[in-house]
DNA sequence: TGGGACATCATGGTATATCATGGGTATTTA
DNA sequence: TAAATACCCATGATATACCATGATGTCCCA
């Protein structure tokens, strides 16, 4: 029976895991941003290994999260392959996965300099017309890096949506 | 001599878990409120000191609710997917949670100060319409905070849409 | 039951720590 | 060796921790 495993984040006792709220900062001229203190914290002691960053594939935006999560996700997806006892699946991979390894070939480090800034790799920051501001966005789980203008636009969609969708009656 | 009066973070005699009444109280040139003694009572059993809260989307006011609630909510979001097998979900997020995902980007995570106050971020302060002062109206699982001038003209909508109701006719 | 002692609360102000940011220099990599 | 990166220290703004006080409410005892 697969036990569930929580914590994912690997330390159990700390208070906070989740990235929320939206916070923009300024990235230097050497291709520095800080990432959020809130966001650092989140991270807890996944924040020695840097973050995990990869484009977006729903839009011009930078998706990230702290290592603890990805190393969880790959080992769910090795167990599954052996629960089932396909092991085929866990060599070459299940078929319906391509999204994911898709994802991990795409994926860097960013690692952490002294005072919690990363650098944003040239083409991630490209894919999301990052050049002098950047927007970090909380989503629970995991965060994204936006350009500023690009944000601005994306959240006005996505607020009016659902606005019409609470207030527009039961009628999808 | 002067005695540390300041556990009001412990454990009351009985468990309070629920947000009832509404309160009026002051909100300082920093923008700090002190957030009513029954609610922070309300959330003692929260381990974490502080409370989250959102810019309610069908309205002038501010949505408000313990950290732990939210821990769990992304900490079962995540699990969820993992368990599900869907491992793309966690990385993308899932397609249906648009509402999660939204609110998490503009939750602010306000901590209490010694004193049990919290400082609104301007952000929701200027969504709620609120200046110098602030009402704290509970709604059981939750609490919402409002500008005093709105929340009356809510509250008597909120009464006549009721009376309206109750005297019979099925009110539009 | 009246009143006083004491605790709690909302509120105000000040000192300190943290954060985002900037720049210089050493160290690695191509 | 040139460019890119890692490491170190500095700084202003801002948020947080700390301390103080008056008012209100509660409890206990005469």
């Amino acid at each position: 029976m697969p036990v569930r495993r929580r914590n994912w984040t690997g330390k159990p006792d700390r208070p906070v895991t989740s990235f929320i709220s939206t916070y923009e900062n300024k990235v230097d001229k050497k291709g520095r941003v800080s990432v959020p203190a809130a966001y650092r914290a989140a991270l807890g002691s996944d924040i020695y290994q840097g973050v995990i960053a990869y484009p977006s594939l729903t839009g011009p935006a930078i998706e990230g999260f702290g290592r603890g999560a990805l190393e969880e996700l790959n080992r769910r997806r090795f167990d599954l392959s052996l629960d089932g006892g396909d092991f085929t699946q866990a060599l070459v991979g299940r078929s319906d996965d391509g999204l994911v390894e898709t994802i991990m070939s795409l994926a860097s480090e960013m690692p952490f300099d002294g005072e919690g800034r990363i650098i944003l790799p040239t083409r991630l920051a490209e894919h999301a017309g990052i050049t002098d501001r950047a927007t970090f966005v909380g989503r629970g789980t995991r965060f994204q890096i936006w350009s500023p203008k690009e944000h601005s636009k994306q959240q006005m969609a996505e607020v009016a949506a659902l606005r019409a969708k609470l207030t527009g009656g039961d009628a999808p």
